[in-house]
DNA sequence: CGTGTAAGGAATTCTGACACG
DNA sequence: CGTGTAAGGAATTCTGACACG
């Protein structure tokens, strides 16, 4: 239907969520993780994390496989095998889907409440009475409820 | 009901939010965006976007500014020129960080309610007499309200 | 204004081998 | 088991110039 960008927040963000995929080098993911090059290629040929060769270049690692890399390592800081720390680290993995599940389905937009920053969640309750805000204070985030008569 | 492993996920969310620094070189944001190097380039020159040159060697973009190149570029395939186009995606800036905020805030963890995921979003009111879950179903996402004395 | 390209140099990543252990 | 390194080649990115417009 359209390829295009909806003014909406929400559309946007499904919309980008949704096109943009993107990779890491090695370099980035070493980088950031403080595992080294020749782990990241050892620990892949063990089939502990994956990359993606596309054509049949360098290696691409995604966001979650960064993130798989990080806590691997942490794990094994805290004196655990490369094995062990995998195994660990694999229970962690759902949750990034979760949350990026979450805001996707819930995300209406960004408002202003009370002079705050508040980010739309939707309806509150399946009767559509109540609308629940997220507003972004200083050092922490309030829940607030309207109900839906005050909008 | 509580599925929870070694540091809790909140710290483990936490900690690698705010550890995990990671920029994306430019070939992996031209392959992500379809915006070419050249283009790139030129955006930055103009002081559109931003890059990082570590040790005066490659350009590195963190997320953020991947999204704001794609975003860009969405509003110029409808029409705008370049100069609209950026300022119309600044307007888009915030909501990424205010997201992110929300959820280092009130991501409590993950757990399992009526056999579903839930994300556990913390108290819903000062008085801390409810909780507020995210129910995470096949198609959309719940919010699931349950008293203190029930937990 | 905005982007592409050819050019030569610099920085990055590749594989397979070998070292250490 | 798990990681580092030296080596030579392949792929990536750099800048400044020039083209088109």
């Amino acid at each position: 239907m359209n390829n295009t960008l909806d003014p909406s927040f929400r559309e946007q963000l499904r919309f980008v969520t949704k096109n943009v995929h993107w990779y890491l080098g090695i370099g980035d993911v070493a980088e950031a993780t403080g595992v080294s090059q020749s782990q990241l290629r050892y620990w892949e040929q063990k089939g502990y994390i994956e990359s993606k060769k596309e054509n049949n270049q360098n290696r691409k690692y995604t966001y979650g496989t960064l993130i798989k890399v990080f806590i691997i390592k942490n794990y094994m800081e805290q004196g655990f095998t490369l094995g062990a720390a995998v195994k660990k680290a694999a229970a962690h993995k759902e949750t990034t889907e979760l949350i990026k599940r979450f805001v996707l389905d819930r995300f209406e937009g960004v408002e202003t409440i009370d002079g705050l920053p508040a980010i739309n969640l939707g309806y509150l309750d399946k009767a559509k009475s109540e609308r629940l805000f997220a507003l972004i204070k200083e050092d922490h985030t309030d829940f607030k409820i309207i109900p839906t008569s005050e909008a």
